[in-house]
DNA sequence: TATTTGACCAAGA
DNA sequence: ATCTTGGCCAAAT
């Protein structure tokens, strides 16, 4: 049988995030709501560690503010990869944010 | 077990 | 509008 909890927060972090689409984003304090916990730098934790790239779209968590954030293979491929989905990316942050977010509720 | 580390966030001396 | 600060929390050390 597995461990008592299965799943550590990273994996369940992941999990969520399969679910944003492409062409939209979600925020690393989103992901910690959707989780019902206040550990939003540990969601940029768990994006650090990075699973499978692109498989997990790390790519389309930014920050609250729509600044992007970071990325393992360069905030650049980040902002490349996100204006190659249609998000408009205006001085290296996400231009009104609000339209490009994803729901999870 | 205790301390340190971060791809964060909100408020504002 | 930008920068600093204190707080936040899971994981790694």
């Amino acid at each position: 049988m597995s461990s008592m909890s299965n799943k550590t927060f990273a994996e369940k972090c992941y999990s969520i995030l399969l679910k944003v689409p492409e062409g939209k984003v979600t925020t690393y304090k989103d992901i910690a709501h959707a989780l019902d916990s206040k550990a939003y730098r540990a969601v940029g934790m768990a994006m650090s560690k990075n699973p499978n790239i692109p498989t997990v779209p790390c790519h389309r968590v930014v920050c609250s503010d729509g600044s992007l954030g970071g990325y393992a293979l360069g905030v650049p491929r980040k902002a490349q990869m996100l204006k190659d989905e249609g998000i408009d990316i205006r001085s290296g942050a996400v231009s009104d944010l609000d339209n490009f977010r994803y729901r999870f509720t």
